[in-house]
DNA sequence: TGGCCACCTGACTAGCTGGTTAATAATAAA
DNA sequence: TTTATTATTAACCAGCTAGTCAGGTGGCCA
């Protein structure tokens, strides 16, 4: 076995409890609240001894960090981008169909996020004031060019964006009530596919693509 | 002094000191969850002993209770209706104005519900399952009634509604969010009525009412 | 005057909270 | 094998939690 391998065998138990634990975080966070998820019920979820837990994780903030943390890397992964050459109307198809897929993938990061903005981002205050007033403003300025050649109707960009973002994230943040009111107790591949036919043809209607 | 006045002179102390309890135990649980929020923060809030919050209402879970009927009741009020006979223009741009201006009006109200559902809606499982999938129901019948008749185009009427919470909605729950990607500290005045014009705008001509 | 009742609250408690520690086991390196 | 590092966990603790209780206060009516 070589050194590398060792190495490798051993970031390896690391890892992988800590993947354990932040699964096991990420839903008590959601189900219970910060305060109300208590370490010891995020090591009962894991499987794994309260001790264990503040082993990898110095403190129950730090396991919210690294949720926190995990949960916009994978978000914004995922999520793509919208792409300036390909015209608004696949671009917001495009960008529409990849946010409404991630919701229904992966609801629980929506929620958590959700979650973190109603009580103040208080984690969260950077973020949004760099990275996300940036990426919106390149993207209402791409808007905007396509509003000024008459590509689209003359509608706020930045409004928009934040349509496309309540419209999509809606089906993960709110689905117990989705799924209640339409009767359900579960969503199928079909839904998800709807719900993006729904939201492209409204929006893009609405912005006069269709 | 009647004996009228003196129950009326009694209820007013019970009253007064019940909204006092609602209004701070409101603004606490937005902030820090069931859970976080402690009898004691609120008692500090309403500037009134522990022992004396407890006096009023039995234990905490009355106090949620409580709070979320309050504010259910608060915003199935300021909402008001889709009105069947005004067509389906005038009576969207009308449930689009009002959701939004409560939005702007009581964020807490819209931000205690929307927790409520994401942690799974352990305690409006019966409100959704009633009164809201009864309203969903009819408002959809509505739309298809006025798709059928060639009025508005063939969209589900039932994503439609909740296209329409979501986008409303999005100004209370995520009002940290915006306020911090627009660079502003508050909303004005003309906040409200741009967002209703954009929402109006881009919805009705989704729908094929422009 | 004295009894009734709504209102008020300091002091208390049992149980849970996040977090520490110290002793042990497993694994890798020499 | 020996040694060093990493992983594991029972036992413990100080502080906070929701909730109780007993002893008040003050107004009103007979």
């Amino acid at each position: 076995m070589t050194s590398a391998n060792q190495i490798k065998k051993t970031g390896n138990i690391r890892a992988k409890s800590k993947v354990k634990i932040l699964t096991a975080a990420r839903t008590e966070f959601v189900l219970q609240g910060y305060r109300g998820a208590t370490v010891q019920s995020i090591a009962d979820r894991a499987e794994l001894p309260k001790a264990n837990i503040l082993y990898y994780f110095k403190n129950k903030e730090n396991i919210y960090h690294a949720v926190l943390e995990h949960t916009l890397e994978m978000w914004d992964e995922g999520i793509g981008d919208i792409e300036a050459n390909e015209g608004p109307k696949v671009a917001i198809e495009k960008f529409i169909a990849a946010k409404v897929r991630m919701s229904f993938k992966h609801p629980e990061a929506s929620k958590i996020y959700a979650m973190e903005i109603i009580q103040g981002a208080q984690h969260l205050k950077d973020y949004a004031r760099t990275y996300q007033r940036q990426w919106v403003r390149e993207k209402a300025k791409l808007f905007q060019q396509w509003i000024d050649s008459g590509e689209m109707v003359n509608v706020d960009p930045v409004h928009l964006i934040f349509l496309i973002w309540s419209a999509t994230q809606h089906y993960a943040d709110f689905e117990t009530q989705i799924l209640t009111i339409m009767n359900r107790a579960d969503f199928e591949e079909d839904d998800v596919e709807q719900v993006i036919a729904f939201l492209c043809d409204i929006i893009l209607r609405g912005c006069g693509l269709i």
